[in-house]
DNA sequence: AGCACGCCGACT
DNA sequence: GTCGGCGTGCTC
């Protein structure tokens, strides 16, 4: 008999056998409708055999095979398979994630009208490249380099400070690629940076087909740029991490920019990094992929001195006359703050006000003060539903949990003694905002975070309205730092660094010196000189130094070796496996019985669980252990093992993941 | 995960 | 009497 192993989207890490009923012609990859249960439900044929394990009375023939997609390519399906081993998770589930939502259900999709072209770009004319500038030698020599590896796979660190023109190194790359009849992938961690990036692209290759690819498209739209990728006919797919998800069977170039950006990992169902992810696919399609950013993950840049990947510098900025800025730090124990402001700086803000040129103040924290105190009894106000404070909100006067979201009423008086004098300590974005239209009343201020760019289509104008001058300070969160160019900003002022300093994460200063690199990076961008105040009341700290000299490799060779001696990644494969339940008991006892499970190889050591950080989230409570080894093999097979056995015993009542690599211990 | 089946409590 | 609560087991 003919059956097909099938992987449909349910939490069991197996395949489904059907019979192929003789009316039907079915193979690998093709998507199916099966009757499973008492419902019918879509799959995707992932395995052949010619007997099965099920008794023959229980199995089911295939009802229907869909035809209004591109059959899912073997490369695609060994991308899937090897994901799913490595982040423990069905394959079925994996599989099905990935296609568009359209394609996962089991109606079939409307006939495609003649018209439908799926990527924009008329494709009658070939794609026209427009290079913007000449570029500059060291561009030149990624470009040579890379493009003499086209054909083959190779992974490069593309190591640009920032200003230096990495974008112009991939816009001739993805040149190279469409003259070979190859298709380009590349990423970006966020969808608001889509636009500049589609933006440039077009004016780049006015002839070519582009797709763009993320989350915040709606259905028809992400389903139809899917198609264009999967059908080979995009030249170009843009996109945010799931775009790397997308067959491509021309791939011939993979792009990831802001390499080191946390976004590109997932944070539930999949828990995938996109970077690595890209990697892996490279290695499948035999093509290079490069990887770019001015502040390289501590792991990527292992990878290089590993001799994994190659780096390629681009040391100076491009622009005529640019020079990266100066980084000063501002002692804040000889010079104490006035809300929030040392007196330096204020003064340097006026400077640039008289000079008319930019400021920016960057603060990682919105909402007007993280917490709201009553002096007299000790209370603050909290989340019911978070082990967290309540964050007060003035331009939309509400307290808000950043953990799950909720809102309350301000109170006009402390709910436990009635004082009627409540006071916001510590400050965020608002509250910095405030105080710098007190000082400076007749500046035009502009504040940036989540909630300023609440609606959504409002950012790329207020950026645009920044571009032409139309702001002298800004204040915002790390939605300034990444990739803008604001040619009249000359000065950045960072407040509060120190938080980062002082945390327990030992990533926290990799992340603290990409921020502050970047942010920096936004200053001094044109002819005049940038300058960068931090303020601190650790001066002396060595990520400073790093810092001012725009010394990344210094900076990264004292966290390697930190990493090394406390025995961190990249020097060795972690693995968390997290549970969360009503009670902070029940998860804890189940990941000690997880620890129990399976034999602990010798070369693999299974922490002992801890609860979160922020414990309680969204009226859960959540705990998690640690597996670490040196040996990746090692570890994952012994993941392998347990997830296995995990599937097997967890209660349902609890819920639980493996996160491979993980990247956030909160 | 769905969805069925199954066995105990308060209701028209 | 029965509507429905969520425990348990199965899905080729």
């Amino acid at each position: 008999m003919n059956l097909l192993r099938v992987a449909l989207d349910v939490p069991l890490a197996l395949l489904f056998d059907y019979a192929l009923p003789e009316t039907l012609q079915a193979t690998l990859g093709d998507r199916v409708v099966v009757p499973f249960g008492t419902r019918q439900r879509l799959g995707i044929v992932a395995g052949a055999a010619s007997e099965s394990e099920i008794p023959a009375h229980k199995l089911r023939p295939i009802a229907s095979v869909r035809d209004d997609a591109p059959r899912l390519s073997p490369e695609w399906l060994e991308l899937m398979r090897f994901l799913a081993g490595y982040y423990q998770r069905p394959l079925g589930e994996t599989m099905i994630a990935s296609l568009p939502p359209r394609l996962r259900s089991v109606k079939p999709l409307p006939r495609r009208s003649p018209r439908d072209a799926g990527a924009a770009g008329d494709g009658s004319s070939p794609a026209r490249f427009v290079p913007s500038h000449v570029p500059t030698a060291a561009q030149a020599r990624a470009i040579e380099r890379i493009g003499a590896t086209l054909g083959a796979f190779h992974a490069f660190l593309l190591h640009g400070v920032t200003g230096s023109g990495k974008t112009e190194v991939y816009l001739h790359l993805i040149a190279r690629a469409i003259d070979r009849a190859r298709q380009a992938l590349a990423l970006v961690p966020e969808i608001g940076l889509t636009p500049q990036l589609e933006a440039r692209f077009r004016h780049a290759f006015p002839g070519a087909r582009l797709a763009v690819l993320h989350s915040g498209l709606n259905d028809a739209a992400r389903t139809s740029a899917w198609l264009a990728a999967a059908r080979g006919e995009a030249d170009i797919v843009l996109g945010t991490r799931l775009a790397v998800l997308a067959p491509l069977p021309r791939l011939g170039l993979l792009v990831v920019d802001e390499e080191h950006d946390s976004s590109y990992k997932q944070q539930e169902g999949l828990r995938y990094s996109a970077r690595d992810a890209a990697v892996y696919r490279a290695k499948l399609a035999g093509c290079p992929v490069v990887l770019g950013t001015a502040t390289p993950s501590l792991e990527t840049w292992h990878n290089c001195l590993a001799g994994r990947y190659e780096r390629l510098e681009l040391p100076e900025r491009a622009s005529p006359g640019s020079r990266l800025p100066d980084v000063r730090v501002v002692d804040l124990r000889r010079e104490p703050a006035e809300q929030g402001f040392a007196p330096s700086l204020v003064a340097a803000i006026g400077k640039r006000l008289a000079l008319g040129e930019q400021s920016l103040v960057f603060i990682n924290r919105r909402g007007y003060a993280p917490v709201l105190a009553c002096h007299a009894c000790g209370w603050a106000a909290g989340c019911e539903r978070c082990t967290a404070h309540l964050v007060l909100h003035k331009a939309d006067p509400r307290l808000r949990c950043h953990h799950c979201g909720a809102a309350a009423p301000i109170p006009r008086a402390c709910p436990t003694c009635g004082n009627a004098d409540l006071s916001a300590m510590g400050r965020g974005t608002q509250r910095v905002e405030e105080a710098l239209a007190a000082r400076f009343p007749k500046a035009r201020l502009v504040r940036i975070d989540r909630d300023s760019a609440r609606r959504r289509a409002e950012l790329p104008r207020t950026l645009e309205a920044i571009r032409r001058g139309e702001a002298d300070i800004l204040v915002g969160t790390q939605l300034l730092a990444k990739g803008h160019d604001f040619p009249g900003l000359t000065l950045v002022g960072v407040l509060n660094a120190d938080a980062a300093l002082l945390s327990t994460d030992y990533r926290a200063p990799e992340r603290l010196f990409a921020v502050l690199e970047q942010v920096a990076g936004r200053a001094g961008r044109r002819d005049r000189p940038g300058e960068v105040m931090v303020q601190t009341r650790y001066p002396g700290h060595p990520l400073f130094a790093a810092l001012a000299g725009h010394d990344y490799a210094g900076f990264a060779a004292s966290q390697l070796a930190e990493r090394r001696a406390a025995g961190f990644p990249p020097f060795v494969h972690e693995a968390a496996l997290r549970a969360e339940a009503k009670k902070l008991d029940s998860a804890m006892r189940f990941l000690r019985e997880a620890a129990r499970l399976v034999a602990v190889p010798a070369e693999v050591r299974v922490y002992d669980p801890v609860p979160h950080i922020v414990t309680r989230r969204a009226g859960l409570e959540r705990a998690q252990l640690l597996v670490q080894s040196p040996s990746r093999a090692a570890l994952q097979d012994f993941l392998a093992a347990w997830s296995a056995r995990l599937f097997q015993t967890a209660p349902r009542t609890l819920h639980w993941h493996l996160d491979v690599d993980p990247i956030e211990f909160d």
